[in-house]
DNA sequence: GCTAATATTAAGATAAACTTAAGGTTTTGA
DNA sequence: TCAAAACCTTAAGTTTATCTTAATATTAGC
């Protein structure tokens, strides 16, 4: 089943950005960068979602929701960027699901986009433990829906920081992963300073509470010069 | 599938040795030594990632970056002096997606051309071991993604420098390869000094790991006066 | 045996990674 | 709505790994 989202963003990049981590999870994207193409496009297509960026240079974003409102009925997403508060408050008011903003992050991107779909019932909330949304492997099992991880039997509470730095190591595992490529993969922002140990830090408390020490890592190896790694 | 590299850099021997390194990589390179030719190239051709000297005689890096940013959609990686760390910020908040400090390492720069690549294509970049990034051959076997190297059956823990260098003398098996040449590919420097023996010294220690001796190697022999080679 | 090229070794310099703690932000729950 | 808790980020100091240099030793070829 073809899942459509609409995407509409006059930024160019943060569309694209959107549509990447929307494609990963095999949507299908319709991607505008203004408020008229947008419109006829509704016209024509049979939409499952919307995400719209709240400043856009011809139509503003509220009114497109509402038009989706009037004659359609699927679940909007509004993107505004972070200081834009008031913005908040009126597009849910006028009628959006649910906002995000901007910088935001993949994994809470995708899973508020999924979230707004069970609720819709158009896809399916009762998701088999399937390939796509699980990893398990020696001892390690990891549920991006659940946003769960088990270690050896044992559950281990782990921050949503964590867990996207666990999963996309975990997912790439046998491959060295960069700092600088975590960063991106997780944080979804593309400006790296490169003076920004945070990811270090979340490593070690991964190891804390993973019991993986430094020196002798059973799970979380680093590769000094490269990145981190989690063995195949 | 084509992938075409647009190199931008009015140093042509630094454009050259870009040029070098993404071909060895079955990249298609497309090379430009200032601002105006390289916005005409943009108009015509059809680009999946850009490498800008920041320092151009007559458009400046970032102004290129802008406009590829207003009008394409692919990544952009600049590159800066070392000591040029203003750009650095200055770059990225103007949309770069990577910066690489001059002078540069070839293998650390493929490997972020990659990486970007890789961001801009697909989302979860578990590539597989595939021929382009490993080479296997009586015993050795060295995987780039995986920076691993194994050794009749066993790992090898090689430093990124001693990586780097056996993954030259490797792919160019059967060959001799001058110190000159070793340096200058996994250095990446023109410079070569002379009264510089750093790349011996790395030997020595790529054969201790090896357990490799000097008189009688079975992996790197000495080709006296003319440098090193691993038999093909 | 002499010379030049290569090897070895160890120490100093550099760079990367680790740890800790403090301060700031966001989320949670009464 | 407010305070507490949880979480995230930053920064500074520490440790460790790696790289380079330099001094000395060895080897190959003449």
């Amino acid at each position: 089943m073809a899942v459509n989202i609409l995407v509409v963003d006059d930024e160019q990049s943060i569309a694209d950005l959107i549509e990447v981590y929307l494609q990963s999870e095999n949507f299908n994207v319709l991607k505008f960068y203004n408020g008229h193409d947008t419109l006829q496009c509704l016209e024509q297509q049979s939409i499952d979602l919307a995400i719209l960026d709240v400043m856009l240079p011809d139509i503003n974003g509220f009114a497109i929701c509402q038009q989706i409102r009037e004659k359609h009925n699927f679940p909007v997403i509004m993107l505004t960027a972070k200081d834009e508060e008031i913005d908040k408050i009126t597009g849910l008011t006028l009628g959006a699901d649910d906002y995000i903003t901007k910088p935001f992050r993949p994994l809470e991107m995708v899973a508020r986009v999924k979230a707004q779909l069970r609720r819709f019932t158009k896809y399916n909330p009762a998701e088999p433990v399937s390939e796509e949304n699980s990893i398990v492997f020696s001892g390690l099992v990891l549920n991006k829906d659940r946003h769960e991880c088990i270690l050896n039997e044992k559950p281990l509470y782990l921050t949503p920081t964590e867990f996207s730095i666990l999963w996309v190591l975990a997912s790439s595992r046998g491959r060295v992963v960069s700092s600088e490529e975590l960063y991106h993969r997780v944080w979804g922002d593309k400006y790296f300073t490169g003076n920004n140990n945070t990811v270090m830090v979340h490593i070690r408390h991964l190891r804390e509470k993973m019991q993986d020490s430094a020196e002798h890592p059973k799970y979380i190896k680093t590769v000094w010069g490269v990145g981190y790694k989690i063995e195949g």
